[in-house]
DNA sequence: ACTTATGTAACACGCGCTGTAACAAATAGA
DNA sequence: TCTATTTGTTACAGCGCGTGTTACATAAGT
């Protein structure tokens, strides 16, 4: 899969950051910083995220992108959704398969039905966890980062 | 994912099948033409499967490939293994996030974990399935498919 | 030797992802 | 109402990677 699913539940853990810590709407501009890569790029993210009701845009000064609910109900399968392009996770034949031989008719049908429980087995995991989750997590490691730098000094 | 492990569950059905059935070894040419594809397609990942012990492959006359196991002892999983290129399924930043964010420092870390548990749960799925169910399925469904037919002319 | 079949390297083609530029649309403030 | 700010959208360039193909080496049987 492409590295949308990836930037979108950083732009949400930028967001959810901005709005609880600062109380203030991230820009795209900013989410691109941190991200490192092109402003477009992130608002293309973006407009997956707004159809799916998870993030509220407005534009000119003082815009920018808010959470639309809390975050402790956004899961990581919600993200992964929205920014899913019907691209399956494991590809299938890329040439049809012979139709004349037995295994060729029908493999296809079989891997889509099993790949299907596959994939499904994945998103229950990404399910377990929110993007509150997230920025508990982000904040611990922050400061066992600190932490550790602390030792390295003494 | 690429389609390799695709065409790799398709020319293990397929080798099982002409072991099973017919008593003979698959040649890479045969496979090919139910793959639909290159017969040198067939063999790069006939390679890895001689690699992970699944297949044996016996060169000249009267040669090609036998399946190294019993078809019920082959899982989904040992394939996919097998052919998996360290290639994550969820792709990661494209570039290096920000490291003077908190969020950016440490998001990589974080999502390799999560992205590590949801792949596991997806093999563990495919750890249900042998190549053995995979013939009977196969088997099942061409069984249908014949039935169906019978229908329509009726 | 000759035929058959696998093993491997090298290369061309094409698709899709990523990044970028350009411009339209909306919103707040002077 | 004019300007600055910020999102929304389209179009296109670059490029990496998967796939297919050719060519040739290696092995095994008759």
């Amino acid at each position: 899969m492409n590295s949308r699913f990836t930037l979108a539940v950083h732009m949400l853990g930028l967001i959810s950051y901005h709005q609880t810590q600062r109380g203030e709407p991230a820009t795209s501009e900013q989410m691109a910083d941190s991200i490192n890569t092109n402003p477009v790029v992130v608002r293309r993210i973006l407009g997956d995220l707004r159809e799916a009701n998870l993030v509220e845009t407005r534009r000119g000064v003082g815009g920018g992108v808010r959470l639309a609910r809390k975050p402790e109900t956004i899961t990581l399968r919600h993200v992964y959704e929205a920014v899913d392009q019907d691209c399956e996770l494991i590809a299938l034949h890329p040439n049809p398969p012979s139709q004349s031989c037995m295994v060729g008719a029908h493999i296809e049908g079989f891997l889509r039905e099993v790949f299907g429980e596959a994939e499904e087995a994945l998103k229950q995991r990404l399910a377990a966890v929110t993007v509150a989750d997230l920025n508990l997590e982000l904040a611990r490691r922050s400061a066992r980062c600190m932490q550790d730098v602390g030792q390295q000094m003494a």
